[in-house]
DNA sequence: TATTGTTATACTCTATAACTATA
DNA sequence: TATAGTTATAGAGTATAACAATA
């Protein structure tokens, strides 16, 4: 029994929980998370390697140290990350010759292609969730959630 | 050497990547959750177990699987929630005498206390984080992210 | 047969300590 | 001595399969 009989108990909501903004964020992420995992699936990428291969593309020759703290993430978590990229063949890590400690992360040609067609797969997937909102609403929703990054990381 | 020296170069930032809304909301969460997780550790909870305790105060007597169901938390996570704030004394599981394979969740007169004090704390929290936007601002932000949501579960 | 709560399990994401090789 | 990258490890959060008791 799936259907809603007649008389069946209302599904419970919270008027409480649904007051806060940081609950709204976790649920509507998480809705957004889930959807953007399907998206990147056919590329056999995730959010995490997604993100790490546009900053990449974006700024060919930085140091991995320089990824870790442009994505907020540890160094020891990013290892992975770039294995993965690497071992793909979508990016390379080059020796410095400035400092033989550090590596210059580059991407490939293909690392490139790859990272094109995922974000143009990325923008139809972000279109299609934000389809609710005007190309306004959706500037004043950025604005917001990058203020509130900065206040509460204060 | 923390400080920026004169010429040193600057740290690495994306305006692909923070052209994603899903990429913002996901930094923006992360530091919400943090701030929040700080918040919430002086009533030694943590955001799943002081939602759980909000929505049974909130709907006292409801099921395990409606309390699954109101957090989008699949059963077999939820035991370990409902176990720890039973064995806190927060709330209980009553057997139902009309359907003895469910339990009916109560909360507790100390768990009830919790809650107030601990929701009183969250909404301090919640002021202090959106304190660089206006009460018509947070209306649209929270009225935005019920829409991705709800766009993005269908 | 289907459902409630449960156990066991596994996978992802994230965080810390300590190692190595260089600086 | 400090830093870049690495290894090992541990803790959350979340997902599925399968079970016992009950409907």
């Amino acid at each position: 029994m799936t259907e809603t009989a007649p008389g069946a108990p209302d599904p419970v909501t919270d008027d409480t929980l649904d007051g806060f903004v940081g609950y709204l964020m976790k649920r509507a992420f998480a809705a957004v998370q889930t959807d953007l995992a399907r998206t990147l699936e056919p590329f056999e990428l995730r959010m995490m390697t997604f993100s790490a291969l546009v900053v990449v593309v974006d700024n060919p020759g930085l140091r991995q140290s320089d990824l870790a703290q442009a994505l907020s993430v540890e160094r020891p978590n990013l290892v992975v990350i770039v294995d993965e990229l690497e071992r793909r063949g979508l990016i390379r890590r080059q020796q410095m010759p400035t400092d033989r400690r550090a590596y210059a992360l580059v991407p490939t040609d293909a690392g490139r292609g790859l990272c094109r067609r995922a974000t143009a797969a990325v923008k139809a997937h972000e279109d299609r969730i934000l389809s609710g909102l005007s190309a306004n609403q959706i500037d004043q929703l950025s604005d917001a959630l990058r203020a509130i990054r900065r206040t509460a990381e204060e």
